[in-house]
RNA sequence: CGGGGUGUGGCGCAGCGGCUAGCGCGCAUGGUUUGGGACCAUGAGGUCGGUGGUUCAAAUCCACUCACCCCGACCA
């Protein structure tokens, strides 16, 4: 390809609109272009590198057997009723009225479809297992789109789903796509955690992420690096320090020595203006941990009451899990009042049955804890569980956080950010039941297909990659990805022996099927240096007067300083051995 | 949806009641240049996001509205 014929240029200056790194040097490479919020357009450039990380996981689902199909992304509602993910995807699923007034979505994820196609074509267990798969636009109705291809409302991803008999089938599928992930990775020289993952608004019950390890990262990951334990803090969890029973009393001179058993007499006892968890403790001179907070949702519009030990936050999405809701908010000051409950100083003790009280079970690791009173200026001590109050749900639903305990080892968690750069389900059979995919076992018995999908997004992992890949200067490619191979830079165009040493050179590598992009634009070094920094191309190669004196060019590889002098006569030759063996490393 | 911000040539910005709306980059033409974003000359390109209002006069003030960005809510 000649640049002076390439579609897109490149920016000097970053386009306002993009805050992250990858949303700036994509917009500067002119690789992609905003049309609307989430909404993008992939320059030749851009398109050439998705094109080849679309390549790549075709291979690998190949490989493992998965059989590629396409989808439509026009879909009747009504599958979207049956599945019951209507209701949990909410307002993020794109809808439309045809001209016969009939409702159709637009496809944020196949599931529905691909299972209804199942149920159509698979009647036996000797049609199973089945991986299939499709790499189709989807689109979701995002409430924010943001930092360039890493939220959108309209992308590209590839979607597998396995079918198999039973629940071994399907760990032995799950396996097998989370290696081919993995393989997936490594030849995008993406490094990747994997971890226990909340499944979402997909359903199922095991999930894990692959997440891209960044500041930059939308999701927070907490783990262990003593055991290896890691999980997105959706679905963490961490092991809940006991605490021993003492303080308040301790507070009034009273030297107390008890054992978490010994329950002493709920007493109430005056707070005035401690509100938060922090002032009351503060006041009493306890911990934290020795006070049970409480606290108030609207969960599709049910009140609930929360009530969770003072130095632990709600996990809002285990909350909804546990729930089985789909939206969940906090109550407004409002509907807490009229529960005739008191912020501040609400108690779980006493308040009416009505009331849903859902609590975490760090409330039974500890004793005599302080709760509220439920009156303005008062707190009461001594509170136990079970008992002094009841509630209907006892499970945990706290946040995980950097320094607690690990919950499969002795260690201690620490967390940090990434970007999803793919997420695999169990599904089970929810989905097959609901759409009647059964199939007939060896003794003639209908079972539900037990099922799996496995997700990656195209233009997240390209914008990931450069998230993780880039300099002061732009972006740098792998060369698995790279949009060309080779960035041939000729100085003095305007000599003839310069160009027609540049386009001998050009021809050749082609020749030898070696993508180029050849500057061919009559601009100074600077000039063209610089776009072959930004666009990331992984080999520089340059031809001037200074170089053709020697007989040679100079090859530069992007993620070098220093450059090396090849003789002309074989250099390409040359080059194209180094790339191949770069390319089988890779 | 709540909070904040920004809309002026392709990109980055200035102008914030007064005359013909400027600057840098980029673009076009000619010339001189060329190893890390060269220089000179000439030139093209803008209904100042939209609508309505105030005023002798609006890019500038007011109201409404739309779009985009950031934080939060939310979200594979």
């Amino acid at each position: 390809m000649r640049f002076s014929k390439l579609f897109g240029k490149t920016l000097r200056q970053t386009p306002s609109e993009a805050e992250g790194t990858s949303h700036q040097l994509l917009l500067r490479a002119g690789m992609i272009a905003q049309e609307a919020a989430g909404i993008y357009s992939f320059l030749p450039l851009g398109w050439r590198v998705l094109r080849k990380i679309e390549n790549i996981i075709r291979e690998e689902m190949d490989r493992v057997g998965g059989q590629e199909l396409s989808l439509p992304v026009l879909q009747p509602i009504e599958l979207w009723l049956k599945s019951g993910r209507y209701a949990s995807f909410g307002k993020s699923l794109f809808t439309l009225t045809d001209r016969k007034e009939h409702v159709l979505a637009l496809g944020p994820t196949h599931e529905e479809v691909i299972t209804e196609l199942v149920h159509k074509y698979v009647q036996s267990y000797r049609d199973l297992p089945l991986l299939l798969y499709q790499i189709q636009t989807k689109l979701r109705d995002e409430p924010r789109p943001r930092g360039g291809l890493l939220r959108v409302r309209e992308f590209i991803m590839k979607d597998l789903y396995s079918f198999d008999v039973d629940e071994a089938g399907l760990d032995e599928s799950y396996q097998k796509m989370i290696q081919a992930y993995k393989n997936i990775y490594a030849r995008l020289e993406l490094p990747v955690m994997m971890v226990e993952a909340d499944s979402g608004a997909i359903g199922g019950k095991e999930s894990h992420e692959f997440m891209v390890i960044t500041e930059s990262g939308e999701d927070e990951i907490v783990y262990c690096s003593n055991c290896g334990y890691a999980a997105n803090i959706e679905k963490a969890q961490s092991a809940k320090t006991f605490v021993p029973s003492r303080s308040p009393e301790q507070s009034e001179g009273e030297a107390l020595n008890l054992e978490a058993k010994d329950l002493l007499p709920v007493k109430e006892v005056a707070t005035p203006g401690a509100q938060t968890i922090e002032e009351v403790a503060n006041f009493l001179g306890i911990s934290p941990c020795q006070t049970l907070k409480a606290i108030f949702y609207s969960a599709d519009a049910e009140f609930i009451f929360i009530v969770i030990r003072g130095d632990l936050e709600v996990n809002e999405t285990k909350l909804k899990n546990v729930l089985k809701r789909n939206e969940l908010r906090l109550a407004s000051e409002n509907e807490v009042r009229e529960k005739g409950l008191v912020a501040g100083f609400a108690s779980p003790i006493g308040v009416t049955l009505a009331l849903k009280i859902v609590a975490d079970n760090s409330i039974t690791i500890g004793s005599n804890f302080v709760a509220g009173a439920n009156k303005p200026g008062y707190h009461l001590k001594n509170v136990n569980y079970p008992r002094d109050f009841q509630v209907a749900l006892l499970t945990d639903i706290a946040l995980a956080k950097s320094g607690d305990n690990c919950p499969k080892c002795t260690g201690k968690l620490s967390s940090t950010h990434g970007i999803e750069a793919g997420h695999v389900f169990k599904l089970g059979t929810f989905l097959s039941e609901k759409f009647g995919a059964f199939f007939l076992d060896g003794n003639g018995t209908p079972k539900p297909i037990v099922m799996g999908c496995y997700g990656i997004g195209l233009g997240r992992l390209l914008a990931a990659i450069v998230e993780q890949s880039h300099d002061n200067k732009g972006i740098i490619w792998p060369l698995s990805v790279a949009p060309y191979q080779v960035y041939l830079c000729p100085l003095h165009l305007d000599n003839p022996e310069v160009s027609s040493a540049a386009e001998k050179v050009y021809q050749e590598l082609q020749k030898r099927g070696i993508e180029v992009l050849f500057d061919d634009r009559n601009d100074s070094p600077g000039v063209k240096f610089n776009d072959a920094d930004l666009l990331g191309i992984p080999l520089r190669l340059t031809l001037s007067p200074r170089t053709l004196q020697s007989r040679s060019m100079e090859a530069k590889w992007r993620t070098k300083k220093e450059a090396q002098l090849l003789p002309l006569g074989d250099a390409t030759i040359e080059i194209s051995r180094l790339l191949n063996t770069l390319q089988i490393k890779g």
